[in-house]
DNA sequence: CGACCTATTTGATATCCGTCAAATAATCTG
DNA sequence: CAGATTATTTGACGGATATCAAATAGGTCG
């Protein structure tokens, strides 16, 4: 097999009308949207996403995120596939290391949803 | 106001500095957070609250809003206790029939710690 | 009170999820 | 190539969760 495609399994383009609009939610864009909020709703992953942001290049390392929670690698690599899935982070190896850096356009489509002023 | 105390039995204050702030995410932070985007991470209580937000009233009782997702009643009943355990959803009895509505902070406090513009 | 209606709780079941240890993959260095 | 290092995958396990049917609770009206 030719190797991972892309990556974005879970995640449909980005979606829809924010929640206050007196439309109703499709039952497709629902599910898409829960999607990424279940990627996101975890305490675990969101420090993940937290650290990232934070630092000043805007990635991280699995060696420095795994310590970071105080969880071991192979749970910390859990996460991240599953943020990655979502389409909120995007990974690139470098040499040994794998870097993670936050895509924020996804975070912030979230927020837009959820943006209830205006509805 | 009369009626209905509070009723958050799961989630705390309201929480917490935004995401994209370049301090990270306390463990407790990270908890109260993860517990409301978890109520929302579901298409079908996704739905249920587009569709209290949708009506006129802004409130919808039990009886519309089971059809309208198509699930047996105590499906619905679980899901919207779940809401309504996370602050995002405020319950009030009339007569034989049980109403809720929407806390729009609650969301919009979701949304405000999402928004990555400023970070 | 007793029949009736609406909503929730209880119990059961199948699935998903977070976690770790062990095995495997990917990469660098000697 | 062989060894070392970092990251991911696999397998297992306990706990959470979405769903339904059946039982129960809350409320109205005769």
């Amino acid at each position: 097999m030719p190797k991972t495609l892309p990556v974005l399994i879970d995640a449909s383009p980005l979606c829809c009308t924010p929640l206050g609009s007196t439309d109703p939610l499709s039952e497709a864009d629902a599910l898409a949207l829960a999607l990424r909020l279940k990627a996101l709703a975890d305490p675990v992953r969101l420090r993940l996403v937290a650290f990232i942001l934070a630092q000043a290049d805007l990635e991280a390392c699995t060696c420095d995120l795994a310590p970071y929670v105080g969880l071991t690698d192979p749970t910390v690599s859990h996460h991240l596939k599953r943020l990655e899935s979502a389409g909120i982070l995007a990974k690139e190896r470098r040499g040994m290391n794998v870097f993670y850096r936050v895509i924020p356009e996804a975070i912030h489509a979230i927020s837009r949803v959820l943006d209830l002023t205006g509805g």
